[in-house]
DNA sequence: TAAAAAATATACTAATTAGTGTAGTTAGAT
DNA sequence: ATCTAACTACACTAATTAGTATATTTTTTA
């Protein structure tokens, strides 16, 4: 068995278990067992625990957000349509068996001190999806791509947050229909038109 | 000192330190130092860290929804105003010195496990805060006010998540650009018909 | 004022935790 | 083939944790 297929072995397992039971509640132990790796070997790998939350999360954003992308992508080729299959794929992510929320706003959750690196991984990797976002609203053509890619943002966080309160995916339907108001109301004009006449 | 006011002063500590640290973060005795009362006393009152946790959130719910209505109501009259009203109070809220998310999304990310006694009191918490929104939703007279309000739940709870994300309350005019768009989208016509026309 | 309840001070247990030390084994690279 | 780096097995430390025990003092209440 190779050096980083350990490495690799090491960080899925505790994705898992992060993802399961959070971050503090999972002890080096049960990681390197779950991973049937002796924990001195894990330490060779890592040098602390946070060390390997790091990684497992920078590894997670990676594999995540191409596979991400890719699906939308898969989807259509329309700019349009693309905005909107991301709420789909964002619904077969609530649907999928071990959903329990994104692992980066649970890291943040706790790990609240502003300074830990750990936000910091996790406020990367919600950029990046940001400006992939941002990419798809542009090549639309839409009013204001900016705003709109930041709206859509909100409600796709909105429904990852309601789909765990609620025990159900329906809110990816609910936030699709709204992105589909906002965009409607970006392809037509000017957002500001839109707040002057309220 | 009266035996209710040891119960709110331990509840009070261990909100602050659950709000700065987390949950599992916090031991019994940082809770009860904060307080200045023995943790004797507080496993009088409370017979464990969970029964703790879950009266502090209740406390909390209770607390800062009647805040936060009162808050909405104090802004305006005017139903829709006040649905709008909604987004400068979260706004405040981001913007207030100890901000650090939702406590109900953190305790959710926290203990992830279905049956967790916790997650039916953060349950709870929201559902009477959707319950408010679409209160003021129907009262707007607008269409479909379950669905608006649904929506307009996503673009708050995507905003709690993205003020911690990018460490700014800018998000919160943000998201209530997004429900004047929403808002007007439900005054003027049946939501059904501008799905269609995209 | 006297009994009962609540609170303090402090020390304790038993479990769990992150991380290390030692000594021996396996496997890949030259 | 052999040398080196990775890996295992396992015991260990020192700190921290939730929760309890004992004995005393304060406060409430009847």
């Amino acid at each position: 068995m190779t050096q980083s297929s350990k490495r690799e072995q090491l960080i899925q397992a505790a994705l898992e278990l992060f993802a399961r039971k959070g971050y503090h509640a999972v002890a080096v132990d049960a990681i390197s067992d779950r991973a049937g790796i002796t924990k001195k070997t894990l330490y060779h790998h890592f040098k602390s625990k946070e060390e390997l939350i790091l990684a497992a999360l920078r590894h997670y954003d990676e594999r995540f957000r191409n596979d991400f992308m890719r699906s939308v992508e898969s989807k259509t080729g329309d700019p349009i349509g693309r905005l909107l299959a991301v709420f789909d794929i964002v619904e077969e992510w609530f649907n999928s068996k071990n959903f329990s929320g994104c692992l980066f706003v649970g890291a943040m959750g706790e790990y609240p001190e502003e300074a830990a690196p750990i936000r910091r991984v996790c406020r990367e990797s919600k950029m990046l999806t940001q400006g992939y976002i941002k990419s798809l609203a542009e090549k639309a053509g839409l009013y204001e791509s900016g705003q709109l890619s930041e709206q859509l943002i909100l409600l796709i966080e909105g429904a990852t947050t309601m789909a765990q309160v609620n025990n159900s995916s329906l809110c990816a339907a609910q936030a699709k229909a709204a992105a589909k108001v906002l965009i409607k109301n970006s392809t037509t004009l000017p957002s500001k038109v839109a707040k002057r006449k309220l």
